[in-house]
DNA sequence: CTACATGCAAAACTTTTGCATCTGG
DNA sequence: CCAGATGCAAAAGTTTTGCATGTAG
């Protein structure tokens, strides 16, 4: 089985943090990067079982838990009532618009918001770990579908 | 029954949503007016229940999507597996800071980083209907005990 | 060797729904 | 009077857990 740098970097990210790399783990871990950007459980699993019919959706939930635990991933909800996973490792913080009619998701990054956050947050008092900004509407094509139809 | 000034307004809106103002409904919005602002749906039965313990869980469920329907009311998922409901009728949007630690919000608002979302939408032609500010971390009074602590 | 990971199935939770009955407009 | 609201219980959907067994370190 081939193993990508990236793979070896994330297995040693688990080590580093006294987790085991077992079988199971390196499979989920390879469907999780293979996979949309923002999966829910139940989705992975159902990649991870093409390749290997074996393995369970409570070690899915478990592994996908471990990974947050450990800074690898994070769970994010955008309002449909699924829970979703995202990769972090590596990448840059970033926001998120949702369009609520066709489900793309669009990712974003702007440091003056940052900025200004971190400014609300000296005024409160408040010592920030983590945000979430999600912006929720219509995207472009969307919207050019309804002015065609209204 | 004492009926104030804010039930009539909101039993006002109501009906202009088509919407049968119920015995039931007005108790589930009293109590909602009563309660926390961020409440789960179970939570607010158990306070509705108090005063009247005849009104089912599945009523409350069905009159706070009904609330959410008609604009008195937003769904919101602060991360901790609980969805909760706010009452936004009259209330200027605002965000919230989370403290992960003694789960108190708190609630800001900041027009400048409104301005930089639009900003940002215009920037990915997406039309923006509603946005969710969270920033988790930790409030004053529990950094200030992790430093006598640590 | 042993602590921890796994698969399976059952349990736990939250939210929704079907249906008989009741009620606001 | 009747469309729609309610209570109850059952169903549906998601996530967690108990336990016997397997395996990484």
């Amino acid at each position: 089985m081939k193993t990508t740098m990236e793979e070896t970097h994330l297995n040693k990210h688990l080590s580093e943090h006294h987790m085991k790399v077992t079988k199971e783990r390196n499979i989920i871990l390879r469907s999780f990067l293979a996979a949309s950007r923002h999966v829910t459980a139940e989705e992975l699993h159902t990649l991870v079982k093409k390749k290997h019919p074996g393995v369970g959706l409570a070690t899915v939930y478990r592994t996908l838990a471990l990974f947050c635990a450990c800074g690898l991933a994070e769970q994010r909800q955008f309002g449909d009532g699924h829970t979703r996973y995202e990769l972090t490792y590596n990448v840059k913080h970033h926001d998120h618009m949702i369009c609520t009619h066709c489900h793309r998701i669009i990712e974003f990054e702007n440091e003056a918001i940052e900025a200004l956050q971190n400014e609300m947050a000296v005024k409160h008092h408040f010592a920030i770990h983590n945000h979430k900004l999600e912006i929720y509407g219509h995207c472009w094509e969307c919207t050019k579908k309804e002015g065609a139809r209204g």
